[in-house]
RNA sequence: GGGCCCGUGGCCUAGUCAGGAUAGGGCAACAGGCUUCUAACCUGUGGGUCGGGGGUUCGAAUCCCCCCGGGUCCGCCA
């Protein structure tokens, strides 16, 4: 689309009255596409030529000809159309489709990104899910256009949450082994102290014992501890599989919580920090934000201080272009100090960080409370799904697990990153997803379509000979189509700068309405135009593939 | 009290960063469409003070100011 948008300036350019010359043009995409596939709209030259932009318009139209790649021009009130030619453009996705370059990999950074980070003391709830599906898709989509990513996952494995399971594992229970997925087991050992503790307020002082306890190397609480952490570990992974999450480094705050303590004596001695009632403040007044406290008073560390030490152990062992975290809005602040606090150190400067904010997950009751047990368990939820699934394909007359699995994951996260990520949202468990309309299903339905229609007719997608493919007698629906197919690059470059999937999710919401629509009504193997039907059927099955992917989804053949 | 985010038909949402052509979709409702490439689909109908009020502009859902409603943060907690 770029090189188009470059055509079209450079024959604007040659057009324009002499004073404008050295004008910026400003082009864009009409919101109706019978109305073109670039608009150059002519109010920007108004005032300096003192004309109005009907005039303008019709002017600069009369002295463009057509040429190769751009099939017609015309001015619309005061808008001057230009319409791409929609068979040079079909082959030239042809093209990109056959070395696999739809997506241009123009960009070559290094790439951190810690999405997820739980807390080791319960099982992974749908928030999670929602962070996930952020995380895991952003970096495909930043991937997709060549970066290197490094995905990481920071685990709160100590603290009081933890210190509650293992007090609760020693003293309230018969210390079994577990009898149900274990991150399950621990996370009702949490729910079971919490219970205790109503009855008993003591428990909380007990709690803090261990605590104490386990930072002092304690042997029993450390055995107990790795055991239970490792069942949450294990449940988490399968959670992993099931969502299809990725790590390449774990985290530890159980390694690193002491950590930083240098950095920020450091920076105190060379005065970028200050000393304020012993403690150690790093003064960001200056940029309009809250001073913050990085060291407490007793020279213990907080976990702003971890955090510190942690950016800087990832731009020095993987020399980073870039660090993406990928975490709640309620820490939008913190997150603001940490990059500047990270700048003043020298690690580096704000803009290689970015917070990438999510809203909330609420349910029609309010804010989840995992002590209340008022949560969506990523588990249940994920099962739930996959019943509705299962049972939308018994009514096709098919039984089949596997599948099921895969349509609820599609659900799932398309569901998560179609909604801007900063937007909260009220999770409705009986309504919420859907398999028809605007949702994952439909666009994996219009893939399986496609798919069926090649399968059934192997032979003549056999016989089509890519190298010598020919575009002809384009319908209007056909040459719309096109155009929506030169868009895609566009688009997953915008998802990337934006750090929003959701941009991906809602084209091919659009490219997906088109061809269903399209499908009603143009048959494609039984038409006199057989080669040029087909041809664009396999770009937009191409697309909504490649697309589906970037959402961490796996295309389906058949549902 | 201050900061940040959200507010678009009954419900959900795109468009807001980079202001432009009659504000796009989906769900629900209603009326239609399967002996023909997958009906988890398609076609049509009704339904809108883009939270409110000012301002900037030839032009505002979009930018600026004020206000209203909701959320969230403002610990030597994590």
């Amino acid at each position: 689309m770029k090189m188009y948008f470059d055509k079209v300036k450079e024959l604007v350019k040659k057009a324009l009255p002499l004073e404008l010359s050295s004008q910026e043009i400003q082009l864009e995409i009409p919101k109706d596409l019978s109305l073109g596939d670039i608009a150059l709209p002519c109010f920007q030259f108004a005032k300096e030529l003192r004309k109005a932009p009907q005039l303008i318009a019709k002017e600069i139209s009369e002295k463009i000809n057509p040429d190769g790649l751009i099939s017609k021009v015309e001015a619309v009130g005061p808008y001057v159309n230009f319409y791409l030619n929609k068979s040079a453009v079909a082959l030239d996705l042809i093209e990109k489709i056959k070395d696999n370059s739809l997506i241009p990999k123009t960009k070559n950074e290094k790439i951190m990104i810690e999405f997820l980070s739980p807390n080791l003391n319960k099982p992974l709830h749908i928030g999670h899910i929602r962070n996930g599906s952020l995380g895991e898709s952003t970096s495909k989509i930043l991937e997709s256009l060549g970066n290197k990513v490094i995905r990481a996952n920071l685990y709160n494995d100590r603290g009081m949450g933890v210190s509650e399971t293992i007090y609760a594992y020693l003293y309230l229970s018969d210390k079994k082994e577990p009898d149900t997925k274990p991150d399950h087991f621990v996370g009702n050992l949490y729910v079971l102290f919490q219970k205790k503790k109503k009855e008993d307020p003591s428990l909380e002082e007990k709690a803090r014992e261990i605590l104490k306890r386990f930072e002092q190397n304690d042997p029993e609480i450390i055995s107990v501890w790795k055991k239970l952490r490792k069942w949450v570990m294990e449940g988490y992974e399968e959670t992993y599989k099931k969502f299809g999450y990725n790590f390449d480094v774990i985290y530890y705050e159980s390694e690193i919580y002491e950590k930083g303590k240098d950095i920020v004596l450091d920076a105190l001695k060379k005065g970028i920090f200050i000393k304020e009632d012993n403690a150690v403040v790093a003064p960001l007044e200056k940029y309009g934000l809250p001073n913050k406290t990085v060291l407490k008073s007793d020279g213990t560390t907080l976990y702003i201080t971890q955090d510190i030490y942690l950016a800087k152990k990832k731009f020095e062992d993987f020399d980073l272009d870039k660090s993406i975290y990928v975490v709640a809005s309620e820490q939008n602040l913190h997150f603001v100090q940490l990059f500047r606090i990270c700048e003043m150190l020298g690690i580096a400067p704000v803009e290689k960080m970015h917070h990438l904010s999510y809203g909330m997950v609420l349910l029609p009751s309010g804010k989840m409370k995992s002590r209340e047990g008022t949560v969506v368990d990523a588990d249940e939820f994920f099962d739930e799904i996959k019943q509705l699934a299962l049972q939308e394909l018994s009514k096709r007359g098919k039984n089949d697990e596997e599948l099921a699995k895969k349509i609820a994951l599609s659900a799932i996260n398309f569901y998560m990153l179609k909604i801007d990520p900063k937007k909260d949202f009220v999770f409705n468990p009986e309504e919420s997803l859907s398999f028809e309309g605007q949702s994952g299903v439909y666009v994996q339905y219009t893939h399986a379509r496609i798919s069926s229609l090649i399968r059934k007719y192997e032979e003549i997608f056999r016989k089509l000979d890519l190298n010598k493919a020919t575009i002809k007698d384009l319908t209007n629906e056909e040459e719309k189509m096109i155009s929506l197919l030169t868009q895609f690059p566009n688009t997953v470059e915008e998802a990337a700068t934006q750090y929003k999937p959701s941009i991906i999710a809602n084209y091919l919401i659009k490219i997906s309405e088109t061809f269903n629509s399209y499908y009603h009504s143009t048959p494609i193997l039984n038409s006199n135009n057989i080669e040029t039907r087909i041809l664009l059927t396999l770009i937009i099955k191409k697309v909504i593939e490649q697309g589906l992917q970037l959402l961490n989804i796996e295309p389906l053949e058949e549902i």
